[in-house]
DNA sequence: AAGTTGACTTAAA
DNA sequence: ATTTAAGCCAACT
């Protein structure tokens, strides 16, 4: 995990309510179940802050607790994985998830949706 | 205080 | 398939 400059709150939210946001994405990424994944927007969209597809990627990249959850299972909205972590194809690859000749997560396949959205 | 940056998204060409 | 553009929003210069 790098260790770039983390800040346990936010500026622009209240201390609180970023806690609420934190704590809310990492209950949802925990969730993912193993061989199936999802995007930013859907958790952002699930937590209650549509919109803060950004913030979740940050939030899952600065936050320590992460590393202990299945962060590997949150792609983008293309299937692409993060930037700069080789290591989550491999993790992904070994749940059996299975990746276009692009790189790119075949996410027809794979993409979780949760009941939640209806 | 204004401009830039990104584990983002959607649309268009 | 790729690139461009626009919108997004908190964090960072």
């Amino acid at each position: 995990m790098p260790t770039p400059p983390y800040k346990d709150y936010a500026d622009s939210m209240d201390a609180e309510e970023a806690q609420t946001f934190r704590r809310a994405v990492l209950n949802i990424v925990a969730q993912i179940p193993a061989g199936s994944v999802t995007t930013y927007g859907t958790i952002a969209l699930l937590a209650g802050w549509p919109s803060h597809a950004r913030m979740v990627g940050r939030t899952l990249r600065y936050t320590p607790e992460a590393a202990a959850l299945p962060c590997h299972r949150v792609v983008n909205a293309v299937g692409r994985t993060a930037p700069g972590w080789s290591r989550q194809r491999e993790l992904l690859e070994a749940e059996g998830v299975k990746f276009k000749p692009n790189g790119h997560v075949d996410m027809t396949r794979h993409l979780w949706e949760p009941e939640q959205l209806f």
